[in-house]
DNA sequence: TTAAAAACTTGATGTACATCAAGGAAAATA
DNA sequence: TATTTTCCTTGATGTACATCAAGTTTTTAA
């Protein structure tokens, strides 16, 4: 489980840099990692900066390690739909890095981010010298399939409160003992995760309020009441 | 590109088995793949025939050698979602291979179907020793997230219109020259993975061509008339 | 600290699409 | 080939949700 980061005083930098912190690195030897640490530049982004654009063709794998970034998808038409937020130790740059492909969507900071590249080729000789490696990437690449195949189905299938509820219960299950969630974004970018719109997810959370199942707390912090319940909707 | 087998008639087979025609193998030595045919075991499924389960755990890459595969996701509430076709040199099986982790989804033969099988043990050492199966397996596994994402997308923000002509355009992309494609699936089956009701694709296939946008040959041919129009929609 | 910019809320209105129903066509099975 | 089953079509009706609008609050930046 990642290490949340949701404010500017949480950091995860260390002196050994990020490659300690990673999942898909920390599980190798220490002279490994400073081997790999070598290979790594470190980029800083100021909120609200680009880190990579759809279209282009940056050969790279990007690790956070400190911050938090969003990807958001643009379709044919010029709209747009958060896909994934992404915390220390996520990583993303994957599409252009395995498939000689151009980047589909683009990634900018949430907040002041630190991010560890590793360029292609140097990658490559890793992946090729240390097969683990690869696990990790694939597992990681295989739950990432898995959650989008989830929320397609969801988005195909499901009505906007269910998704909501859902979305609520499962932000939970990552802070343990309290029942208060922190959305970490707004409420119109849930509104584009979920695929609705931001009036809606007003209009929706305040039908749960009133039910009694949940308790709006601020505008990102929301106590769960009755989980139950909000697993039946 | 992988070779599309729609019909009975159609197979991949031949006497060195299935290693030599799909992608994640047919890159290595012949002595490479002559090794990996002997971790094979081949099964067959008839039409209909369950391959995995939901909630299993079994522990194999399932290549398809012949026919075709579909990969149904079931949400808590018991509605279910077609997300994927399987054909020739396609992989599934991925999630509880690389996770500890349970299907998520089920497989089943759309018509009789052979399927190269691949214990995990045997998998993770030849994983270990040919470094190149496990990039081959990471740009598939990113291809398809990035096109799980694009359907995501496309179900929060597009309307049933635009998904439907944006599938019968990239369903025609596979096969050159003639503009007929074939869906290779039932309009029920286009409604679940589309996330709409056989109804609406019905009426929306009319009105494309009483539009003169296309033609329908039968009930799963259909041919493309205006391309243009229909990336316009 | 104040001004400006986003984000949020709530109401009013419209519409894309689901759902139900029932007859007809195609496909599967015997 | 006959018969059953599944699939497809078309109409009628209902609804979940988007969109527009305008006021309010919160956040950001000067």
């Amino acid at each position: 489980m990642a290490h949340k980061c949701f404010d500017l005083g949480c950091s995860m930098h260390n002196g050994k840099g990020c490659v300690s912190t990673v999942p898909i690195f920390n599980h190798l030897t220490q002279d490994q990692m400073d081997e790999i640490q070598k290979l790594i530049v470190t980029k800083t982004f100021k909120k609200g900066e680009t880190i990579y654009d759809a279209n282009t063709k940056s050969d790279a794998l990007y690790v956070i390690s400190r911050g938090r970034v969003r990807i958001d998808r643009i379709t044919e038409d010029g709209k747009s739909q958060l896909i994934r937020l992404l915390n220390p130790g996520d990583f993303t740059g994957e599409l252009s890095l395995f498939n000689d492909s151009i980047h589909d969507s683009f990634a900018s900071a949430m907040m002041n981010t630190n991010i560890c590249m590793i360029k292609r080729e140097d990658l490559q000789d890793l992946l090729n010298r240390y097969p683990q490696i690869s696990l990790k990437i694939m597992s990681e690449l295989s739950k990432r399939l898995s959650k989008s195949e989830e929320q397609s189905t969801r988005l195909a299938t499901q009505k906007v409160e269910t998704r909501l509820a859902l979305y609520l219960v499962e932000s939970l299950e990552s802070e343990q003992s309290t029942k208060i969630i922190h959305l970490g974004m707004s409420k119109k970018d849930l509104a584009s995760y979920l695929g609705t719109s931001p009036e809606t997810i007003s209009r929706k959370l305040f039908e749960f309020e009133e039910a009694g199942y949940i308790k709006q707390i601020s505008n990102q912090e929301i106590e769960l009441l009755n989980i139950d319940e909000l697993l039946m909707i």
